[in-house]
DNA sequence: TGTACATCAGTGAACGCGCGTTCACTGATGTAC
DNA sequence: TGTACATCAGTGAACGCGCGTTCACTGATGTAC
């Protein structure tokens, strides 16, 4: 039966939520329409007048997924270097690593992402450009005699070592419970190191 | 019909070619084991007489995709500074990343096998391993005087880098090529600078 | 404000398809004599 | 060395299942009068 616009707009919300959260659970292949629907509160038809494909779809809910875990990063002023070094901490903690539903979905759906070359790899280029440019935003402000190629390239060593670190720990998190800590603390220090 | 135990025995090698190769370059769901049996010049039920289960069958696919790859790591003598450099060259070069059949599936698979809790995670977390051992003992080789805790850090920080940054380039691939680029040359660069 | 009705968001059965897995069968291998 | 036959690696049809997608239908919304 037909509901309020009001309702549909948040229907389209709530798909897009179960979306970002599952997808970054089980991964863009690991979970299908209908489970994500049911968990949204409604059936997998009514997808398909909200979203062209399951690949737009998914497109929309990595972007929800990125702009969620913004969130976080956005409110940090550049140059406030507590509150940077909050998110960092925050990246790496054992919380982040154990609920990849609510985390950054680079390290959750990346790797899947780069096998794609629809919506969700351009989604997921523009996240990761965002993140870039946040960083590289932040030491510019920390140093202002700083070359811009230079805050780049720190920005894009800083990122891979948090994603990479962050993959890693997850996985190893099972089988190794003291290895997966150790990445943990040992990237929050490396990148302590080149960050100075 | 019946093969002879040598002809069994290369089969049984040839399903785990292909399926390293594929699951690499699809990942662990983005390919069937009738897919990977093809590949291999065999059927599908064959599969069964040689794995108790797709699972079982991927860990060890995983395990061969991992001694492929250490094979160029495990001719670096500890030490030998010119041979470490060119294989931090090769891992974060555009024929590694255009190429992730032939990879590294820590890049390739390790946010997807953390997902999973069987064999393929236990791999995968050995694989780990025994690549920050390597880097670690080329470390210690490298500065005896460095203590083993520190060695292990920047074995795991050198890591990150190289899986984050690989996954990171690829993920930017087709859709920011720019970027993609800057990533390798940007990780090499910063992972230089920790090494000194 | 009240009524008649067109609109359209959501439903759920149905589609073809590929998945992992099983198993009766085939026929070459390799052993026993 | 030659023959008879048990073994067993590989085959391919069949299984139930979940996937993405479609579409005739439902019935509340919201508009026209």
């Amino acid at each position: 039966m037909k509901v309020s616009k009001e309702q549909a707009g948040q229907n389209r919300g709530a798909l897009l939520e179960a979306a970002s959260r599952l997808y970054c659970e089980y991964g863009l292949e690991g979970i299908g329409v209908a489970q994500i629907a049911r968990e949204a509160g409604l059936t997998h038809g009514s997808l398909y007048g909200h979203f062209e494909s399951k690949d737009h779809f998914a497109a929309e809910a990595c972007e929800h997924a990125f702009i969620n875990g913004l969130c976080k990063l956005e409110n940090v002023e550049p140059g406030d270097e507590r509150a940077f070094t909050a998110f960092l901490r925050q990246y790496l903690s054992e919380r982040h690593r154990d609920a990849p539903s609510n985390g950054c979905p680079i390290a959750a759906l990346g790797a899947e992402a780069a096998r794609k070359d629809g919506p969700v790899a351009e989604t997921m280029t523009r996240g990761i450009e965002t993140y870039v440019k946040l960083f590289a935003e932040r030491y510019a402000a920390a140093d202002p005699d700083a070359a811009a190629s230079a805050n780049r390239d720190r920005a894009i060593s800083t990122l891979s070592m948090l994603v990479g670190g962050l993959v890693l720990s997850r996985a190893t998190a099972l089988a190794n419970a003291r290895l997966s800590k150790q990445v943990l603390s040992a990237v929050l220090d490396g990148i302590d190191k080149i960050d100075g």
